[in-house]
DNA sequence: TATTGCGCACTAG
DNA sequence: CTAGTGCGCAATA
């Protein structure tokens, strides 16, 4: 129920400020979410997270800053396929799962979204490393030091992601703009965190051979897949937390990143999200079996208890 | 003060 | 060329 209610707000949040012509990042969202609907910045922020997964909210770098787009919305004119159709089959099932049984409320705009939703999703990735742009990593590289500290906590998944993310909070960023609230303060970290340490984490281990795929990479993938990677906290706390340079500087980048990025390459470019995840899991067997049983409830199994 | 509105330049197609 | 995006400033509550 909350969930459908975010969902609308992130989503309407997206879209005015993209009419204000602001851009809309992961602080503007919170401060606005919170200012109508007075919901918690830290919440918003994992509400947001989650519909990044589901696709319904994409995150795309674009010059050099993480801005958010309603799926809905985003580059269909550059490419529209109605081949979507089937691998959008999938995802909207996935979708209309989740949306329905949360939606119960009749979020119209939804259903009128839905529609749309489906290529979108599809395009989702496109969308990212189109936006992606080399920039990133000149910005980050004054941030780089600092993001470095909280390697994995980044998107732990909407699940757990708050927690971690929030320890992190420390090293806040550049906007700094935090007026020093509690829960701001949270947020604002998780989001600074969340964007700094993406692109933190590129320029160490990848060249600039693929910035762009590699922003996406991050993101769309991540948001997508690592999260139910990730999504066992128990299986992965320890290696994360142990080693969480080896994991984000060699594991990804180096394996991942790699396979993926040929995978997605083509693959990706017919809108098969759904095989993204084989490649995947090649890389890890042991959650190949999640994906593919997850992979429709993606959206929903995630444990999100909305324990944040 | 924070939020909103909009001109303008930029980029991708 | 069009369409989308976001900075930067000014106007507003």
């Amino acid at each position: 129920m909350s969930e459908s209610k975010y969902r609308e707000w992130i989503l309407d949040t997206i879209d005015s400020l993209r009419s204000r012509k602001a851009r809309p990042d992961l602080e503007r969202i919170c401060r606005m979410v919170r200012r109508r609907h007075g919901s918690e910045p830290d919440r918003t922020c994992a509400e947001l997270e989650k519909l990044i997964q589901e696709q319904t909210v994409l995150k795309v770098n674009y010059k050099g800053s993480i801005s958010y787009r309603n799926a809905a919305k985003v580059q269909r004119r550059s490419r529209k396929k109605d081949d979507v159709s089937l691998a959008t089959a999938a995802r909207r099932s996935a979708m209309e799962e989740a949306s329905h049984s949360d939606l119960s409320n009749g979020d119209s705009a939804f259903g009128a979204v839905d529609q749309d939703e489906e290529d979108l999703e599809g395009d989702t990735s496109m969308a990212m490393d189109t936006d992606s742009n080399p920039d990133e990593e000149g910005a980050e590289e004054s941030r780089d030091g600092q993001d470095r500290p909280s390697p994995s906590p980044q998107r732990e998944g909407a699940s757990v992601q708050c927690a971690p993310i929030r320890a992190a909070s420390a090293p806040c960023s550049p906007s700094g703009s935090r007026p020093g609230s509690g829960p701001n303060c949270s947020a604002g970290s998780a989001l600074d965190c969340a964007a700094s340490q993406k692109p933190g984490e590129r320029p160490n281990s990848l060249p600039p051979s693929s910035p762009a795929v590699l922003t996406h990479n991050e993101w769309a993938y991540d948001s997508a897949v690592s999260p139910v990677e990730r999504q066992h906290p128990g299986m992965q706390k320890d290696k994360v937390e142990l080693k969480p340079a080896d994991h984000s500087g060699t594991t990804i980048p180096s394996a991942l990143t790699n396979g993926k990025k040929e995978a997605e390459s083509r693959e990706d470019s017919s809108s098969l999200s759904s095989d993204q995840l084989v490649p995947d899991s090649t890389a890890r067997p042991d959650e190949v079996r999640n994906v593919s049983d997850g992979r429709l409830q993606t959206v929903s199994p995630p444990p999100e208890n909305g324990e944040c």
